[in-house]
RNA sequence: GUGGGUAUAGCUCAGCUGGUUAGAGCGCCAGAUUGUGGCUCUGGAGGUCAUGGGUUCGAGUCCCAUUAUCCACCCCA
């Protein structure tokens, strides 16, 4: 090994052909087919931005802002972050390219990296890709519904088991405003046996004390009122249309008053995927975020989404053993029996790729025999072999590597024997 | 950010309580008589045992540091 081999950052990967790859573009085919099914449209955001936009969409207290951004100065001084999340930047994009102006609801989606500086551990990266889908400009609960649904269906397509939908509301600012305050009288006489974490949530955000995984403040909190039971009439009818569009479109979900998001914008619905079993995660997660555009000073824009983790979906599917089909092979590989044969394998090649099929050589001058086996690591359909006897007699001998049948044929026939391309198979 | 595990050929690993030329399987390359694959057989290339110190007559094997990686926590996708 060499002194000075350079080294991928810390949790990033290469992502190789030969059977990685292949389950990444069939995983993100299936996305963009259902997408579009539902009608959205994608949007490529750009990878950075000012830093400003997640200060403020985001949430300065959360920990993704707090510390988890990948933030620097570029050479004019500028702070830019390498985008953590998808839900800013596309509200940034459809404000400063007025999509409002668009019938309502504009819907899009997004595949991409995201960057967040966290030490690395099984799914979770510093760089990793989210499907994310973005419906923006109506208050509908069949909206919220359509968006858990396009979830559901792009795991169950992948062919995911054992998925659960966690739901939940967290009010609109209105009933919110109240319930922070009676959450914070009830915990406030306890508050010291909270742990450390608590006690700031209690000032900067007391909802996510409901969230804490610690056993002591679960203890602690299990009585605590929850925000579901104190939702003003609006939001808790909303809710209920919600679950009664689940119920339509045979969406089995539970519902989980301690859910509250780590991100700010988030009013009303508020969602998570799990999966359990073996490797039991969240890949995914959402809600609706009516303030966010105004939050950019924009024309108030009510809106939902949700974010599916990519690694993480693939992890899933990889724990339940669930296949992929990789596509391998080629349809025809050209053979050379004699060196001077190569200008006229060089000339079929041509030929045969443009014709549609997925065609090789050799570049290496090896022997026959080992192009035979190259072929055959190739996973061609058909090896086709030219020596000075077929370019004397302007024949071609064809072999199909499944059988082991082979023939001679004359030069103009070759497509006929082939016959279909393995790509249309 | 906190805590723990691991670090030997391209890959998966072996190397017993420190002992002299570092191993296997897979992969790669080449051969097994005339222009032919998949099975089998033979041979070959490839490692300063993560890096830097230390202990020792002697270290892949023990100690320390660094780096990388994995796992868990926090948090999240």
């Amino acid at each position: 090994m060499a002194k000075e081999t350079i080294k991928k950052p810390r949790g990033t990967n290469d992502i190789l052909p030969g059977g990685e790859v292949e389950k990444w573009q069939y995983v993100e085919n299936t996305i963009r087919k259902i997408a579009a099914n539902y009608a959205y449209r994608e949007i490529r955001t750009p990878i950075f931005e000012h830093t400003e936009l997640f200060e403020r969409g985001v949430g300065e207290t959360t920990d993704i802002v707090g510390k988890e951004m990948y933030t620097f100065k570029d050479r004019s001084g500028r702070s830019i972050t390498l985008r953590p999340e998808g839900t800013a930047p596309v509200m940034r994009a459809y404000l400063e390219n007025s999509l409002f102006s668009l019938s309502k609801p504009i819907k899009l989606y997004y595949i991409g990296q995201m960057f967040r500086y966290e030490r690395a551990q099984s799914g979770r990266y510093r760089q990793f890709n989210q499907f994310g889908v973005e419906a923006i400009g109506v208050h509908s609960a069949d909206m919220d519904a359509e968006v858990i649904a396009i979830a559901v269906e792009v795991l169950e397509k992948l062919g995911l088991k054992n998925l659960e939908i966690h739901i939940n509301s967290l009010g609109c600012p209105k009933c919110r405003v109240e319930f922070k305050e009676k959450l914070k009288s009830y915990i406030k006489p306890n508050l010291d046996d909270y742990c450390p974490d608590c006690k700031e949530r209690f000032d900067k955000n007391p909802l996510r004390i409901m969230d804490c995984k610690n056993d002591k403040c679960k203890e602690l909190s299990s009585d605590a009122p929850a925000i579901l039971e104190h939702l003003c009439s609006e939001c808790e009818d909303f809710f209920d249309q919600l679950k009664q569009n689940l119920d339509v479109l045979n969406i089995n979900y539970i519902v989980d008053k301690n859910l509250v998001r780590g991100l700010d914008y988030y009013t009303h619905t508020a969602f998570e995927i799990m999966v359990c079993g073996n490797f039991k995660s969240a890949i995914g997660g959402g809600g609706r975020y009516n303030g966010l555009a105004e939050m950019y000073g924009g024309e108030p824009a009510p809106s939902v989404g949700f974010a599916l983790g990519l690694e993480r979906v693939l992890l899933a599917l990889e724990s339940q053993n669930v296949e992929i089909p990789v596509p391998e092979g080629i349809d025809v590989f050209v053979a050379t029996a004699d060196l001077g044969a190569n200008v006229e394998a060089v000339k079929l090649l041509a030929y045969v790729r443009q014709k549609g099929y997925k065609a090789d050589k050799d570049y290496a001058n090896r022997s026959l025999k080992a192009q035979m086996k190259y072929a055959n690591k190739l996973k061609a359909r058909y090896v086709v072999i030219i020596g000075e006897d077929e370019l004397k007699n302007n024949k071609l001998i064809v072999k199909n590597m499944q059988t082991g049948e082979q023939l001679e044929i004359d030069k103009n026939k070759l497509l006929e024997v082939i016959g279909g391309k393995l790509n249309e198979r």
